[in-house]
DNA sequence: CTTAATATTAGTATCAGGTACTAATTTCAG
DNA sequence: CTGAAATTAGTACCTGATACTAATATTAAG
């Protein structure tokens, strides 16, 4: 007969998934949720390599408190690796799971977007630019994992309007490529 | 003569500076940076309502989470108003500091595409769709505070490729156009 | 059934980063 | 010089833990 209680690995197996889902559950809510003692579940814990509530907490904020600081505060998606202000650049993506759909592992359209985007404006010499305009196509899907190399180019400039082409690369192959009109504004 | 110590306004405004910059900082990192004791610090923060550094993290952790959970979970940026599936769908965007360049004050570009790519998904019947091309242009800059209002129209379909047309207005002046080709996927 | 191994529970000391409170000391302005 | 404001000191206590020891319960095997 199987005992009400749960073995050991369900629990734990559970246990780990409740975390992931709940990273804000204290001990005592999970030794309650489990019916076992607050003991056990530090063990199941401390087996599973599963921190403190309070690390865990901590790694949340400072996940998305740094993401909100590379989308909000240095404005360009990706790492950029070469950069000659009003000729070229290159930077690079490595795609992860947060960019992806969750089901078919395609990383969503608008990561890539923004990461061409974003290499533009790098490339132009001015406090702030804003794209104008962008005529762009996707080629083919890009899939979780795939290591995004994005090179920008500006091919014109007449007065405060630069024209930049960027190109995406998987390896070898084109994934994207896009024409963005950007334009500097002034100080005033 | 001022005194080397600034005066209790001065550092309370300062406190609160970097706090705010930095919200993982404890008290007794406080107390080193300005020179006073931790019960000092402590008062302070009693002064002015500013809770302690868990509470500051937590918060932190919560506000991002919830963000996150709705751009990955619901997956659609803005609201969705109107949907007849497979025919056209309506959905409407506050702006709000969070999506503009903070100097300028003009909509990142990539947002408003997420806007429309995201209601181009969301008109199509099926389980999960894909953007394969699209091919954008924006017309006017989008000023924070604009409400966008996207219209999104399935002009065509070819066995699993949709063609999706979305123009995104602020009152009646278009401000964005683009044609999406978007894919279904089947379950394999 | 007994025994050994495994799993669970109990209990204690300790920690970080605080709160809440009382009291002493320092600073400064009038 | 004096009194109010500001600062510092110190204590008890809190939560959600870690680290560790020890006892008890469960289970599996012989």
């Amino acid at each position: 007969m199987p005992s009400k209680r749960k073995s050991k690995k369900t629990r734990q197996v559970e246990l780990t998934e409740k975390i992931e889902k709940e990273p804000f559950v204290t001990d005592e809510e999970l030794s309650d949720h489990f019916g076992v003692s607050i003991q056990t579940i530090r063990l199941d814990r401390l087996e599973l390599g599963i921190p403190e509530l309070r690390e865990r907490i901590k790694k949340v904020a400072q996940k998305n408190y740094s993401k909100v600081i590379s989308l909000r505060e240095t404005e360009i998606v990706g790492e950029l690796i070469d950069l000659n202000l009003n000729e070229s650049g290159i930077s690079i993506l490595e795609t992860t799971i947060d960019l992806a759909f969750k089901k078919t592992k395609v990383i969503k359209g608008h990561h890539i977007f923004s990461m061409a985007e974003s290499l533009a404006m790098a490339v132009i010499n001015a406090k702030v630019a804003l794209t104008g305009v962008a005529n762009m196509k996707y080629r083919v899907p890009v899939l979780l994992g795939q290591k995004l190399v994005a090179k920008a180019e500006v091919v014109n400039q007449r007065g405060n309007k630069y024209f930049v082409h960027v190109k995406i690369y998987v390896k070898t192959e084109q994934v994207f490529r896009g024409k963005f009109i950007l334009v500097s504004i002034g100080e005033e």
